[in-house]
DNA sequence: GTATGCTTTCGGC
DNA sequence: TTACGGCCGAAAGCATAC
């Protein structure tokens, strides 16, 4: 993207006045990340509002002993008691002894239906939108809001009111003038924040923070910074960038070096559809016998056989996943001679794959997974579909 | 030299 | 003292094909 823009301006050096016009174009955003606090945790708060004042903790289970799994999302009162996510849930119990907790296992449906009410009245007072996972969007609202910061914070405080009127739910929000700001700015006072941060601020806002408010800086980037004298956002903003590209490589360097210094080009719009579909879960027992495998995997491939052809789709690449004994995680695929959208194809080659991971590895395997990639979309179902449709 | 495939690592939610 | 999900994408390093 910045690429993109890098070629537009040396292109329209020569022409002063269009210059000025594609840099105001890029630069004069504004926009708004909208995050529903603790969401799954919270829904579960508003089905169930005698639960409120309880630490909740909603948990995926694995079914493999009463407690294995992991912590989804808690809120806010269990995460006093250090309750995170990711977490294991014996740990989460361990935290929350006598604290009169409520510990309740996900339901996905539940929370789609509510995140595709809110999403769907969101994007109605955006020029463009973007959702990012099941409850978080950005909004550019540049053109709708001319460029006021206090009318977009009005616009913010609207849109909170209508998602506790409509749903229950208070969210947290960040505006500012592209996406990185308005994503950290939305993280700094929750739940139920909102932060404007306007284009000559963010240099001050951001300079005292720790890098890890970064996306893309998780737990083993913060390491490797830490170790480079590089701890707040300011200090990564006055690294070397050649520096940086060489430590991080040449996309995540620049990448880091920008957004240390607020600068984000990169645009809201709507995600395309997703590239892989998947499925993984976790064996009764670790084991290394390929039959107990397969049952699993089977179930899993018929799953994904299923939800391909809601979208008349055709795949190209098959990939296992295994999480062994001691929780590394190793990968195997083979891309086939054509696309296809045959579930037998699929479990055949899902079989083969492990087969052969099985000889060159000699761990005990805990977790297993599917995945398809290289999609298409099969023209003859979905004719067929279509026609099945008009019918109706 | 470029395109594509395979595998791993990292990170977000 | 341990304990441990289920998705998704981006990117890099390497191998191979053309």
């Amino acid at each position: 993207m910045s690429f993109v823009l890098f070629r537009l301006e040396k292109n329209v050096n020569h022409h002063p006045q269009l210059l000025v016009l594609v840099r105001s174009h890029l630069q004069d955003r504004i926009v708004m990340l909208v995050d529903l606090d603790y969401f799954f945790a919270q829904a579960e708060e508003t089905r169930n509002p005698s639960i409120r004042d309880k630490p909740v903790v909603v948990c995926v289970y694995s079914g493999r002993s009463e407690d294995s799994g992991a912590v989804s999302t808690a809120n806010y009162a269990a995460r006093k008691f250090g309750v995170r996510s990711g977490m294991p849930i014996g740990l989460a119990k361990q935290k929350l002894e006598n604290a009169d907790a409520v510990f309740l296992p996900v339901d996905d449906a539940f929370y789609e239906d509510i995140s595709k009410r809110i999403m769907s009245f969101l994007r109605g007072y955006a020029d463009s939108f973007e959702q990012v996972g099941i409850d978080e969007a950005y909004l550019d609202v540049s053109r709708r809001i001319k460029g006021s910061y206090e009318e977009a914070a009005e616009l913010a405080r609207r849109i909170k009111i209508e998602i506790v009127t409509s749903d229950g739910l208070t969210c947290s929000i960040g505006v500012g003038p592209n996406k990185i700001v308005a994503k950290i700015a939305s993280d700094i006072h929750k739940p139920d924040g909102l932060t404007v941060v306007k284009p000559q601020q963010v240099t001050e806002f951001f300079s005292p923070l720790s890098v890890d408010r970064l996306i893309g800086v998780g737990v083993k980037t913060t390491e490797k910074m830490r170790a480079l004298g590089i701890n707040t956002i300011g200090d990564l903003a006055k690294h070397d960038v050649q520096r940086l590209i060489d430590v991080f490589g040449k996309k995540v360097g620049l990448y880091f070096h920008n957004a240390s210094s607020g600068v984000d080009n990169d645009p809201v719009q709507e995600r395309a559809e997703a590239e892989s579909v998947s499925r993984i879960s976790t064996l009764k027992e670790d084991t290394r016998e390929l039959r107990l495998i397969i049952e699993k995997t089977d179930r899993q491939c018929k799953e994904i056989e299923a939800e391909l052809k809601q979208g008349c789709l055709t795949f190209k690449t098959v990939t296992i996943i295994a999480i062994m004994k001691n929780m590394s995680v190793r990968s195997r695929s083979k891309s086939l001679e054509n696309k296809t959208s045959s579930v037998d194809v699929l479990i055949k080659t899902v079989y083969e794959l492990f087969e052969k991971f099985l000889e060159q590895s000699d761990l005990e395997i805990r977790r297993v997974g599917v995945k398809v990639s290289g999609f298409a979309r099969d023209e003859k179902s979905q004719q067929q579909l279509t026609s099945f449709i008009e019918k109706d």
